[in-house]
DNA sequence: GCCAAACAAATGTCAGACATTTAAATGTCT
DNA sequence: AGACATTTAAATGTCTGACATTTGTTTGGC
């Protein structure tokens, strides 16, 4: 009853399981794809199929000429960031979730981070921040370079926490639901409501006063999800009068 | 001075773009191998390279046959989970993260999950943990089981929180940790431990009280740091002895 | 010893053929 | 007319062989 992959798909599942397990270890060359296909026996097409589909995943990477070759790829976090975020992006639009839990899982998570941050940020994170925020305070900025100006001011914050592991698992948090954000009209007074926000964080982050910060961002999520609701139930009576 | 990337990979791209950008809706059929050839002016080799690129990230599926073709795929979480966990788990092994980072990560989220959790964990949920814990106890397990079974826990406090997104981003970081939990060796006494303080987190659960989830998890995080140092330690003496 | 040309090995691309799968169209019998 | 078997067509899956391109190495001349 088992549909049969196909043999592209088992190979690349092969390899891929030497990688994970270990057993081809970081910067191996592969065996060039002449001798893998005599090894799977199958063509050379159908391995690099198969090649192309570790490639896909950032698990290899090829290069061509004399001494070239498919390698193990070391997986870097930047190289995963993109992938995380466009598969973020897309599980959010193409599973209609609604703009409340998207939300409520950004800012646990972001809170999550809120303590370490505040203990560990830099100078440099202090910086970055106050920077967003004064970009975030120029009149006639657009309603996406508000919100990218947005997400760069988090991700300072999530990044201060100085644990890459938590910077990765937050940038798809972070960035995938940039999209519904750019979805909402800030008003004047909106921003402004945010960067009162984003400024009393940036000081409590310098003060390295935790709590603060969290009880912050706690209001920032709650001020966020009404926005988000007025504007839906402003669509909502839009689509009503038509 | 730009890489020129292969024909497959830019057609690939292209079509990624496109999926996400919404051109192409999802369930949406993609032209056929020989169409895509003529449009993008290539062999149908160099297009198929580029599908299974786009196949290996779960963003199409194909079907053969009369009516088959590739079809722009709905991203599900289930499907997103297992590249989520074998990009985590190969980003820790690769970047040689240490045991203290990961951990920090793993249950700084986790705890950004307990509040919700013991507001909205089901009876189900509960008893997924109890059955687990009931699991852990069992002498004579192995410690992969006994990891096994810890993730199973996990994941379902964290599923406790009723949030997709929330869940999503969790297994990542609660299943890629796995392998490096499985190079703990367990006591009896350290099970025994651990054992106890997922009962109390159950009970705090079941009796809806977040910031004892809270404190409880910080012991565990403790708890789970300091079991890693000693092993680490035990390993660097050995290690000198030879 | 140095530089240029030839070489070799590998991936990238192409063209064409055949195999297989699948649904729809067609035909045939009752 | 309806049910069942057969054929057909369209698509992906696979194979083969060729050529193009890139790139490190070798060789040869000076």
């Amino acid at each position: 009853m088992k549909n049969a992959p196909d043999l592209s798909a088992q190979i690349a599942k092969s390899i891929r399981d030497a990688i994970v397990s270990g057993d081809l270890p970081v910067d191996e060359r592969l065996p060039s794809e002449a001798e893998l296909s005599d090894q799977f026996n199958v063509s050379r097409s159908t391995v690099r199929e198969a090649l192309k589909r570790l490639a896909a995943q950032s698990l290899i990477r090829t290069q061509r000429g004399a001494t070239g070759g498919a390698f193990v790829n070391r997986l870097r976090f930047e190289d995963a960031y993109g992938q995380q975020i466009t598969t973020s992006a897309l599980l959010l639009s193409m599973n209609a979730v609604d703009f409340d839990t998207a939300c409520e899982a950004r800012f646990a998570l972001e809170r999550a981070c809120a303590p370490l941050s505040a203990q560990r940020r830099t100078a440099d994170h202090l910086a970055t921040m106050r920077a967003e925020i004064t970009r975030q305070s120029q009149p006639g900025l657009s309603d996406e370079s508000f919100c990218a100006s947005d997400v760069a001011f988090h991700r300072a914050l999530v990044d201060g926490a100085g644990n890459p592991v938590l910077s990765y698992q937050l940038a798809g948090a972070v960035e995938a639901i940039e999209p519904l954000m750019n979805m909402i009209t800030f008003t004047a007074r909106s921003r402004d409501h945010i960067v009162g926000l984003h400024t009393a964080i940036a000081d409590a982050l310098e003060a390295s006063d935790a709590s603060q910060v969290d009880a912050l961002l706690a209001d920032l999520a709650t001020y966020t999800t009404q926005l988000g609701h007025s504007v839906a139930n402003a669509q909502k009576t839009s689509t009503k009068e038509n």
